[in-house]
DNA sequence: CCACGCTATGAGCAATAGCTCAGACGCCCC
DNA sequence: GGGGCGTCTGAGCTATTGCTCATAGCGTGG
């Protein structure tokens, strides 16, 4: 007879479910109909979604980008991530990623109260802040995370944090240095100086780090743009570089190296774990295993990408 | 940019759905997510429904019947429509749909202010009374709408009214008539009479008229409960006969002949179109016909089937 | 057969959702 | 470039929903 309630009652439930979801009745009138109290169809309704006599189905490429976006949550433990949908069109698109930054950024910045946000490399991070609609809030402060001079005495091609600062009227703070120096002596001395000290204060206060991630290998972003030569690079991935960010270089593990150009970085170093919200910014198949290990080291708290590589990540 | 704008509305209205429906986050919370004010947020998840990018699957039996019942209702504009799911075990059991005619008549008996009930013929009728809980509810009123004398001047074998009143302590108006008179005036004297006036004041006035439904077929339960002669079937037949509800024969559209036993029938006729509340209770693929036709002519404007005969109808 | 504990129920309240309205914004046509 | 039109937005109100709690019914075990 148990048995045969409980079904009676989950046919209740299913017909309950049906008129509120289906059919598109209140509680009230369903009441009414199965000749039940309020409450009663209100727990009805709440059984057929426990039970999951009823499933949604959301037909829209959206939804795959939410359901990785929630497992990549759950699984990094991230504050925030967003997948953005692969465009067919072109697979390696950071227009898609720049969007949802610039957003990110957008709303960050939309707040009255003054707020720190610093920045880090990245195509993505750079054409973030190209969309980012313009807005009056002087007493916001942009700092960077990374030098902007590179190997060859010139100031970096793109000045992120300045860029932003345009956009917004907030105060930068743009860091006058190399990006490497010669000797590890030689940074610990200069990142002491007053102004890079300031620098170092401003960002260590930071409410947002928006940060690109670089994978390490022959195409290296950091190669690439000059920043390091080849022979560092190559020295770096003998000792395990899988990734960086801002130029701080982390095995597989995302734990960062203790030797080589790290020794000769001015940038400020990632906290870890990270406890401001720390977003990597990054797509491309090149990426997974860089952002997969920034993600399992704690080297950043939240991530935007996109559907391919959200994919390839959890399938590690 | 339109296109693009409402390309960009519809992935938003999708997010708000998926986070609505399949994160289960609140209005509120959602309009936080996506940076928009609540009344925003709401109109996203509206447009994801009227945009259909999230469907309900009811993964359960009854889902099927209820959308049955939904497009028997639609279609020919009925008042009441149940459709309980077919026993695969028992493909032909009135059981199932006796328990929803007893669940029915028990609400409708439950009923403070008094009520009158009209019973018919069939045995998904009879098999519902058997399961009525008793209720104590003297003022209601259980009539008869079909005489309970067969030829062969014994009473009907099975006292529907008077079960019924039993169960509810109601007062009952069984038809003491045989269900045929032997002519045309016969019969139409006798429906003069003063009970048989009675009985038929009471049926008018019923608030719900509960009948089975007959195929006129030689299998027809008229003939096999020996109420009409296998001679007077099959003059009805030919008539073009193919249903009968309370012994009134009527055709496959639905309108009652003029002839025949018809002319000699002591049943209360039905109203044509029927406006007080009238279920028809039957099952079975023989049935379909009779079924189809009562509901086309509007003999009855309630069905109480199964799975299996719904879709037979709906299909014709 | 009664006492106990369990589950289920309905009233009432707090939270949530849906809707209406007035106003703002952008767009198009002149 | 300005006026008018249509669409979109957010405030605020009302309906609906979810939940809590006290109570009643029911089965179980003594």
């Amino acid at each position: 007879m148990a048995a045969e309630n409980d079904k009676s009652r989950l046919d209740d439930a299913a017909r309950a479910g049906w008129l509120y979801f289906i059919a598109g009745h209140t509680q009230d009138e369903i009441a009414k109909m199965l000749q039940v109290s309020r409450a009663s169809a209100q727990r009805l309704v709440s059984l057929c979604l426990a039970e999951r006599l009823i499933t949604f189905r959301l037909e829209h490429p959206i939804a795959a980008c939410m359901e990785l976006a929630a497992r990549l949550k759950e699984r990094f433990n991230l504050v925030h991530c967003e997948v953005v949908p692969a465009d067919p069109a072109a697979p390696q698109a950071t227009a898609g990623i720049a969007e949802r930054c610039a957003n990110l950024l957008d709303s960050t910045l939309r707040s009255e109260t003054p707020v720190i946000v610093a920045l880090g490399t990245g195509r993505a991070v750079r054409a973030a802040v190209e969309r980012v609609t313009p807005i009056d809030r002087p007493n916001h402060q942009i700092v960077s995370l990374v030098g902007n001079i590179s190997a060859d005495g010139s100031a970096s091609f793109y000045d992120t944090v300045g860029r932003l600062a345009d956009r917004t009227g907030a105060r930068h703070y743009p860091m006058p240095l190399p990006f490497l120096m010669s000797s590890e002596d030689e940074r610990n001395k200069m990142v002491r100086i007053e102004p890079i000290a300031k620098v170092k204060a401003v960002a260590a206060r930071a409410d947002l780090r928006l940060v690109g991630i670089g994978q390490m290998d022959q195409k290296a972003q950091v190669h690439v743009d000059g920043f390091v030569t080849r022979d560092e690079l190559f020295e770096m991935m003998r000792l395990g570089a899988i990734g960086e960010i801002t130029g701080w270089a982390y095995d597989a593990k995302g734990r960062l190296l203790k030797a080589g150009t790290n020794k000769r970085l001015t940038s400020i170093p990632p906290e870890v774990p990270a406890k401001t919200t720390t977003i990597g910014a990054a797509v491309g198949a090149a990426k997974v295993a860089a952002i997969a290990a920034a993600l399992s080291g704690g080297l950043i708290n939240g991530l935007i990408t996109d559907e391919a590589t959200a994919r390839a990540i959890l399938e590690r």
